[in-house]
DNA sequence: AATGAATGAGCGTTCATTCAT
DNA sequence: CATGAATGAACGCTCATTCAT
């Protein structure tokens, strides 16, 4: 169409282009730190820039609201994880390591780190949505961390433990810092209060814990 | 029958005294599972066999009751956390591994386990609560944990760590196993299907992590 | 029965006979400051020193206690008046004079004073106690006027004046005062604080309203 | 139609600016011939032909209704008494029935004429809304009729009395006028049919009652 | 006779959703 | 596309009434 004619779409074009966007970023910050059911649709309009009508213009109704808040932009960080298990080279123990870490810098530290609290907190409300990001997401992330534990196991890098119960135990520290950083955090209660040491000290635990003895007796 | 033999406190008033307890109880389950704003007064009453009205002969308001659910009984089971330290003369990681056992044991998988789980979705909505929470029960846990640490690398038992981010850390996968029990895995989702393995590889990973090592080079 | 042969019924009984006059007090007080709808039975029996069900022992429903609030204590009064209609041999002036001043000190001035006020807040709600309360005390008391201005007219000590509308107008203030006591005074608004004052400039305005003209021109 | 001439507010748009009109207009009805509390804002809406959550709309409770209701359109009617007294340069006695004429026919006479009732009726829930009422309307009629008498005693029209509570005297049997017309009247209870006429021996009886006698001995 | 726990219909208020403009 | 006025179903809470004790 034109469109690729005109280097600079106008001002107004360019924001109703961002409407879905900002709706989605708006209802984000608002049912992670309400609720679903808590939050009113008016807010999420308001938060936007838009009035309460626009919003039915995106979105069917509150819950397609919902879905696509969980739905939005949680994939492409998971993909670029797989990328790194699929080209790395190096030790398990690394690996690992740089995979929490990318984790923490693109989704933990971000609103998106919102999302795990939200769908905990609302599994029970949406059962379906649930499973759908336990297949799309949860899942995606287990076979990821269980074949970097499988990896570090056959080369004798890490000792052998249970893999599936493993990863969640891995993940766990993980979830509970984004988790925390959504609900208890912001009511000024203390706890957690650095990230990146909490981070640090979960690596440190964890590669000991997994680490096989040279030997001793 | 013998019941001759007992003052025998009439019917009704039996009734009576156990009405708040019934009372939290079905608010519990119903606050777990949908959220504060989701839950119905209407379902708390049906599900305690009371009509609506009769709740409100207990708890002034649907915010009092969320209070009185998220005060009652959290207590008792820290008392008892604390006792075992206070008498503990053995090493410092079977205490852990007792503490968690017993927490598992005796909250973790009961109803009120979901209580974490709650307060978590809540904490937006409810910063005092939130508060309240914290430092009665969370705080709390944290000192106790903190002591079993302090103890274990006094000993040399225990590599020396960062004793307060490693509370979090050995705390965040007892958590998150209460929560997915109360949110994703009543949706079918799978995951941590086996609690006991779970815990086993929890403690079997952490006291790894923590051992200090009997030689090395 | 026997009762007879006890000089003095136990204080418990000499209560139980009070209650229903407790009962139609303290519902008096409550539905003239409030109205009918705001009044809580829970109150009303609190102020009479009983429980809400016992309330039910003595009264029907709501309305019924409504309707034996209208109904008590206005006819002696009344009757009270008419006698002194009878018996009155002086000038029409004074009997109308102390008629007003005797209502004031019987009626006007104590509790019962505040049923004017209720009966026309509520006699949307309950015409036909509207109706009865007019037929048998309004109507009443109309008549009695009307006999003194019809007897001072009849002697030349008044000016003939259109009786039925006369004698709404010579209520008129009467019935404010009393409405004006149980509304707004109690509102720490002003007015009408002196009633001594109010009445005495009342039939000193209104007996020189009614005095036939010594003659003039 | 002359109807192209006019910009032409949207349909929409007019029925929006007269909402709080016709709202104010049913709820001073209803309120008047049942009290605020037995109001329900169900029935308020349907006779201003909106639904209930349109209400809120426009008033953020019910009582702020009640409040507005109160406010609404009673200092005009007292604004031109003010115009009147100032401009009037006649005899006091036709001043005072001119205004009492005037009041009868703009507000007496009109649903406004429910507003006494209303407050009489309310004053005890609403002592605020009381007290407002009367600084604002009460006192201000107060004055106004306090200077027509003053200037009537000056001019030698009427005799001395106390002008404080003749006011309040003169005044009571308006005041009971538009009452009765909202509460007994319409229970087709008799009494005051015939407002001319009473209004006429009111001020016949009153005029003949202040006038300074002539001569006499 | 007296109690007070229990009820449930009813009302004030909110908010997701619709639709005329 | 965008608005915001209007809707009405739903929910928290109250309170007159009942009834087992």
């Amino acid at each position: 169409m034109s469109k690729s004619f005109v280097p600079a779409a106008p001002a107004r074009r360019r924001r109703k282009e961002a409407r879905p966007a900002e709706l989605l970023a708006a209802a984000l910050d608002l049912f992670v730190e309400r609720g679903f059911a808590a939050t009113r649709l008016d807010e999420v309009a308001a938060r936007a820039g838009v009035s309460k009508g626009t919003l039915y213009l995106y979105f069917a109704s509150k819950e397609e609201l919902f879905k696509a808040v969980i739905r939005q932009g949680i994939l492409p960080v998971l993909e670029e994880g797989e990328e790194m298990l699929a080209q790395h080279r190096g030790d398990a123990a690394s690996l690992l390591q740089d995979l929490m870490r990318r984790w923490w810098d693109l989704t933990g530290n971000t609103p998106l780190g919102g999302v795990p609290k939200l769908m905990i907190s609302e599994a029970g409300n949406f059962p379906e949505v649930a499973r759908y990001y336990h297949e799309n997401v949860i899942q995606r992330v287990h076979d990821l961390l269980g074949n970097v534990l499988r990896r570090g196991i056959e080369n004798r890098e890490f000792r052998p433990v249970n893999i599936e119960s493993a990863i969640d135990v891995i993940s766990a520290p993980m979830l509970m810092l984004s988790i925390w950083q959504h609900s208890m955090a912001p009511c000024s209660c203390g706890g957690m209060e650095d990230p990146e040491t909490y981070l640090r000290t979960h690596v440190d635990l964890l590669l000991n814990g997994l680490r096989a003895k040279e030997m001793s007796e």
